[in-house]
RNA sequence: GGGGAGUUAGUUAAGUCGGUUAUAACGCCGGCCUGUCACGCCGGAGGCCACGGGUUCGAGUCCCGUACUCCCCGCCA
């Protein structure tokens, strides 16, 4: 038999041959995707990255390569060669190359496999705790194997999108000095400086500032960043960003370069037109609306704040909504429709749902025939008036179901945002996963500069410290720092944030007057952005930037139900690889070197 | 740090009111089979019921704790 791989070189991928290859001699490689053994006949289905052909081999044509055929299983590594022949009418529509098959005249058992952990499938129930753990295994399945793919060419249109647009590929080291705010670093010891430490970049975001004050005018990189922070569906330690940086530029320069991009991608990868330009929506409106700022405009159900209202009406007779208004909290309302008819039980599990995020309780209305007010623990107590105003703010119709959130700003947005989301899965509003055919693109614009920390009792950067004020708002950064707007926003995508950005603050006057109103002095601000407060006084142009959350993409122009499964070797929830078992433990003689000393004893 | 869901053959699941030998499907192993493509038929192996305590005459089942996985809040400029 002649040697496969040094003589029988492969001449088709599994996915490729059709008809037209009938009569062919071909070498295919791959893994034995199923077998059906018929005594006389074996049927393998052969699988690799680009499909699954169909290979027989039979008794009485080639009794030695029969016998090879007889001994493959699941999951074998091997080698084929044989003709390709029709299938005559007896096609498998299922398969893509389903008009063909080819009869075995050589085989090559490269590597047997032991039984797998799971099926390698398309569709699978298997505990994602397994797959993990055999990610390799799960990799060999047919959509991960797409998702991977599309990732690729992501990253392929991306490097050719922004290469013929004048954008420069450039690189920013990993390894930098730690600068303070945002999110938590990983840190690096430094063996070469006992008692120093690196951290690994949560973005480029500096150096790209740099590059633009070193005059290059537009760069790009599809880069990772790390941050240390707790782990969700949509978030990694580490993940990839497209980061996008450009001088002389404002907003709508930086939405056309950033749409151009998005529109390509869909129509390539997806064959999807978006129209362009993508919505805008006010940071406010997007707060009051839907209690975040990364709204799914797919569905309705919008918020209503009636804070105003019950303060119109001295707490319309109730006193929790009064105290709430008093206490500088906010009361929002939202209606579900009649026709969702949600049970007296399934709303108790609703109220469980939002005490998880710090709610108090679900306060609820069912909206009778006249407009009264049942089933709710304000009915009681609400004056006719207030209950009218609020059924007419609401929209209210008989049989609606309202829904109110009242105190604190921050629980009654977050609590209200997840519940809207909530309740339109449970309704079939929008699909548990996926976007359901619907791409809601949407840029949040006009955030506030700074937003107030609570604990701390000052006024913080609510982004960072780099975003260019509103020109008209500069008189109010030392007067009423809270109304200061800025050029800063968020691409949002079916409820996703998948991007951000801001045009960069490039004067130092102006930069001064903000780190000031952020409670920041001169030498504290030196200190940690020195090298960057220099550059700007360098000439440095006006720039501005975003940066995409490639993965976040790619998650969503595949359907996929988190982001572990467009990452091809992601972490647990606990930042864990369940295949090599990080992080892992140092030993005694590594920490020394580093001038490290851990305060955990080593478990046994 | 907080709330919720889960953990039973290799895999996915069932397991009643606490009671005899813990079921099934797929996979695996052996045999038969020349047109299957969810191949079919016959036979077989396979279990520390996550771990540690407790209650009980008796625990997969009840109670407490721990670990791990997932979802959410906090956190993520």
């Amino acid at each position: 038999m002649p040697r496969f791989i040094t003589e029988l070189k492969r001449t088709h991928s599994c996915g490729q041959l059709t008809k037209d290859d009938i009569g062919k001699e071909v070498v295919l490689f791959g893994w034995v995707n199923n077998r059906r053994d018929h005594g006389g006949a074996v049927f393998i289905d052969l699988r690799d990255r680009g499909g699954v052909t169909q290979v027989v081999f039979e008794e009485d044509v080639r009794p030695e390569v029969h016998e090879v055929a007889e001994k493959l299983r699941l999951e074998y590594c091997v080698g084929i060669r044989g003709k390709v022949v029709s299938r005559g009418s007896n096609v498998n529509a299922r398969l893509q190359t389903g008009e063909i098959e080819v009869h075995g005249t050589d085989a090559e058992i490269f590597n047997r496999c032991e039984s797998t952990p799971f099926p390698i499938e398309d569709q699978i129930d298997t505990a994602e705790e397994k797959r993990l753990q055999y990610r390799y295994l799960d990799l060999r399945r047919a959509p991960l194997q797409k998702t991977l793919m599309t990732r690729a060419r992501v990253n392929h249109l991306t490097r050719t999108y922004f290469t013929e647009g004048g954008f420069l590929e450039l690189e920013t080291p990993f390894m930098v000095k730690y600068t303070p705010g945002g999110a938590r670093n990983f840190l690096v010891p430094s063996r070469l400086n006992p008692g120093k430490f690196y951290a690994l970049a949560e973005s480029p975001q500096l150096f790209k500032q740099l590059y633009m004050i070193a005059g290059f005018d537009r760069y790009f990189q599809i880069v990772r960043c790390f941050r240390d922070e707790d782990l969700r569906l949509d978030r990694q330690p580490e993940f990839t960003q497209i980061d996008v940086e450009m001088s002389f530029v404002e907003q709508n320069d930086v939405f056309d370069a950033i749409e151009g991009l998005v529109v390509k991608l869909w129509k390539e990868v997806l064959g999807v037109e978006i129209p362009r330009p993508f919505r805008r929506m006010p940071f406010d409106e997007s707060m009051a609306k839907y209690g975040n700022d990364k709204p799914d405009l797919r569905f309705g159900m919008e918020h209503v704040l009636l804070t105003d209202l019950v303060r119109q009406h001295g707490g319309g007779g109730v006193p929790l909504l009064a105290e709430a208004v008093a206490g500088n909290g906010i009361v929002k309302a939202m209606k579900v429709p009649a026709s969702a008819s949600f049970s007296r039980t399934e709303i108790d599990k609703l109220e469980e749902y939002v005490r998880g995020m710090g709610s108090k309780g679900l306060a609820r209305a069912k909206v009778g025939e006249a407009g009264e007010w049942t089933q709710s623990p304000f009915a009681k107590s609400i004056t006719p008036e207030m209950r009218l105003a609020v059924n007419a703010a609401t929209g209210a119709q008989p049989g609606d179901l309202l829904l109110f959130q009242f105190g604190k700003p921050s629980i009654v947005h977050t609590v209200m945002a997840n519940l809207r989301v909530h309740l339109a899965k449970r309704m079939g509003l929008v699909p548990e996963y996926g976007s359901g055919g619907n791409w809601n693109f949407l840029w949040v614009v006009d955030p506030p500069l700074f937003e107030f920390d609570e604990e701390a009792g000052t006024w913080a950067a609510a982004h960072h410290a780099f975003t260019r004020p509103r020109d008209q708002d500069l008189p109010f950064l030392e007067s009423d720092p809270g109304r200061v707007y800025c050029w800063r926003y968020d691409l949002v995508l079916n409820g996703f944030e998948i991007g951000g950005g801001s045009i960069r603050l490039h004067d130092p006057e102006v930069q001064a007057r903000v780190f000031r109103a952020m409670g920041i002095s001169d030498q504290d601000a030196r200190s940690k952005f020195g090298f960057l407060l220099d550059a700007l006084k360098m000439g440095a142009p006006p720039h501005g930037g975003i940066a995409l959350g490639m993965d976040r993409l790619v998650m969503l122009l595949t359907g996929a139900e988190s982001l572990r499964d467009v990452v091809a070797w992601p972490k647990t929830q606990k930042g864990t690889d369940l295949m090599t078992g990080a992080p892992g433990d140092a030993d005694a003689k590594q920490l020394r070197e580093l001038s490290v000393k851990s305060t955990v004893e080593p478990s046994k």
